[in-house]
DNA sequence: GCCCGCATGTTGACATTGTCAACATTGATT
DNA sequence: AATCAATGTTGACAATGTCAACATGCGGGC
């Protein structure tokens, strides 16, 4: 009498997943603001209070939902380095460049989700779930950086450290972009911000000329 | 019958002022999450409703609070900057590395509102004087690298991209170390990220090695 | 085949908070 | 002194997160 994909309708059945479906949903079309348990219920044709079964509180929720958040931008990341893994002038810097890319993207494409990831009023609330996720997104980049390093693409330091310093400038730039300060640079869009910035960056960071090589050699897909 | 610095007591006189003191220290101490307009009454031995009478909604408080505090962003980092300009070998790179120094200590020193400065819950619900704030205390930055391009130690380029690049990486940056994705770099402090970060950033910027030799000369102000 | 218990869902209620309308008070102007 | 506009107060309401008490229904033990 459970068939695998159906949704045995009373008491539910799944609703731990629903639920976290709808708040995503929530969240996507109308962010943080918009995500309320009341709501989430409603969409559901479920009573407000039913989320209690399954989750503690509204935090946990969103714990959840960040997540996810957080091992998408793992995936997304570490997809578009080893698909530009196996191009033709493939090397640890280019790949660098292409992660750089995606993380930009994927800020672009899911902004109220990585608004929600980010949101500085949900510090210390989300648990060592989330964390843990954050910091295996963060190692893919240190990874990389370890890469280019051993290719002798970039000068020896510690990758944690240009990880940060990278991430940072990235995380910045996309806080920035969104508006959070009114509009200060009108007319500095996303992409030629990402731009500059990787290049200054990496003007510092990379030895020789590897780094003026591969981005003129590639036109940089575009973005959004 | 009114010297200039008394509380007329009744009807409180400068009711107006008082609230918004208060909000700024209820900010000061809890954050965002703290500041309550009846806590705020309260705090004032005033009822909640009063506040009505001065501020059009709570937005328009928290507007004038972050107007403030871009006002102080602005002068804290112009101060920095002159401050150093009649050092012994004072140059523009060196004043901009102190901009830069000045700006972190600000964040560090006052995290909560700078918090609240940038807080993405509140985009566009600030109105225009905000804007204005914070236009003006950007202006500051694409000031001192417009000097430093004249100086020619920095590389030619529009001052307004250049100084979006070093303020979203210094953003970033302040984002990252507050926390807000859980303490990815345990032991990234945040003056050795700063001076990762500035160092990586200036070397794709600065001409010849002016950056380094301004590094090397200053053991750099110690900060928080 | 029937009944009880546990998981799951519902309803009512409460506290907090921003906001408003109606009312009260006070200081100043005529 | 009388009036009026500015300023402060009280009561109320809606939205929201959360909890306690209650209802419901499926599964295992007889």
């Amino acid at each position: 009498m459970k068939p695998s994909t159906e949704k045995s309708n009373y008491h539910h059945g799944n609703l731990r997943a629903a639920l976290l479906a709808a708040a995503w949903e929530l969240v996507q079309a109308q962010g943080l603001e918009g995500l309320t348990l009341r709501a989430v219920a409603e969409r559901l044709g479920v009573s407000r209070s039913a989320i209690y079964r399954h989750y503690r509180s509204k935090d946990e929720l969103l714990g959840e939902i960040i997540l996810e958040g957080f091992e998408q931008l793992r995936a997304t990341t570490s997809k578009a380095a080893s698909a530009r893994a196996q191009g033709a002038q493939s090397c640890p810097l280019d790949q660098l460049h292409h992660m750089g890319l995606a993380y930009i993207r994927f800020a672009v494409e899911q902004a109220e989700l990585y608004d929600l990831m980010f949101h500085p009023s949900l510090i210390g609330r989300t648990g060592e779930k989330v964390k843990d996720a954050s910091v295996r997104s963060y190692e893919v980049l240190t990874g990389m950086l370890q890469q280019c390093q051993n290719a002798g693409q970039i000068k020896a330091g510690d990758p944690q450290r240009q990880a940060f310093a990278i991430w940072a400038s990235l995380h910045g730039l996309v806080s920035l972009c969104r508006g959070t300060p009114p509009h200060v640079v009108p007319d500095a869009t996303i992409e030629g911000g990402f731009e500059m910035l990787l290049e200054q960056l990496m003007a510092g960071l990379a030895t020789r000329d590897h780094w003026r090589d591969a981005l003129l050699a590639n036109p940089s897909g575009s973005i959004a």
